[in-house]
DNA sequence: AACAGCACCTGTAGGC
DNA sequence: TGCCTACAGGTGCTGT
């Protein structure tokens, strides 16, 4: 559920509470939503302090005072909330970690997220390609040029670009007018350009509101998002453009459901 | 090698 | 009320 501009959200929210502050005690209720699953995760938390909490993509990176890290990936469905003690511990909660102050619990239904030990030389950057709010349009160009697959897909693609999802996918293309079937190959430069510019935008936006909450997202603090009232195609089915009033229209592309203005995002011929 | 498709898992909403 | 289906913000594996 979460992408870029909800993961800062949470980063945001949660840093207050960890940074420089000790793990008193940490309570692992699920050993396979850790990589190592045979790590003991409790035993290596308790007793150190966070020196640093950040953003890689979607992954939210704890760095510890023994230089040790590990990164938690909220999936579809994870969340990471500041709580009392005697706050009701609800189901598919996975870890709680015990400050001085407050807990921080881990909690993800689908369990499509996790915990991921780097230890000391192991980095988060495995796998990911640069982040969209800092990529400048020629290497963007670049690294969607290689691939013939849709643009829509090319953008979930995390080793291309780390940290756009399925939201702001959509509503990066509608606001650069590309069409979520172009092949990424055929991007031109000119387009490159926009693409570039309207993700940028979409995500600085999309953060100043706290992100999208459609259903369960929540920042550390409980709070909701309020970018899912900005959205202009994503969740839009059928509903007329903002800008021309044709029906948005839902497609698949990818496993994905889609969404785009057919006229404003008109497909090139033979793109 | 690159890509499409599906599997992973649970919750919710809507139709009947 | 209850059962069924479709769908959900992500990623990683499989077979082609």
């Amino acid at each position: 559920m979460p992408e870029l501009p909800e993961v800062q959200t949470v980063v945001d929210t949660l840093a207050p509470h960890v940074r420089g502050a000790i793990i008193r005690r940490a309570e692992l209720f699920r050993s396979d939503i850790c990589t190592p699953a045979t790590l003991d995760l409790a035993q290596r938390l308790a007793g150190r302090s966070v020196t640093d909490l950040t953003r890689r993509g979607k992954r939210i990176v704890f760095s510890l005072n023994d230089c040790n890290r590990f990164y938690i990936h909220l999936g579809m469905s994870g969340s990471l909330t500041a709580l009392s003690d005697d706050a009701p511990r609800l189901p598919h909660t996975h870890l709680i970690l015990q400050f001085d102050r407050c807990q921080i619990r881990f909690t993800d239904p689908r369990r499509f997220g996790g915990i991921f030990w780097m230890g000391k030389d192991l980095h988060c950057e495995a796998g990911l390609g640069p982040e969209p709010l800092e990529v400048r349009t020629p290497e963007l160009a670049r690294r969607l040029g290689r691939t013939t697959r849709a643009i829509k897909t090319a953008l979930l693609d995390q080793s291309i670009l780390a940290g756009v999802g399925n939201i702001y996918a959509d509503e990066a293309l509608f606001a650069a007018r590309i069409h979520p079937r172009t092949k990424a190959s055929r991007i031109s430069a000119e387009q490159a350009r926009k693409l570039n510019i309207a993700i940028k935008q979409v995500l600085r936006r999309a953060i100043q509101h706290r992100g999208s909450t459609l259903r369960s997202y929540r920042d550390a603090n409980g709070e909701s998002g309020a970018f899912q009232k900005l959205h202009r195609v994503y969740g839009r089915a059928e509903q007329p453009c903002c800008v021309c009033k044709s029906l948005i229209a839902r497609i698949v592309l990818g496993g994905r459901s889609t969404h785009f203005c057919p006229k404003c995002q008109a497909k090139a011929l033979r793109s």
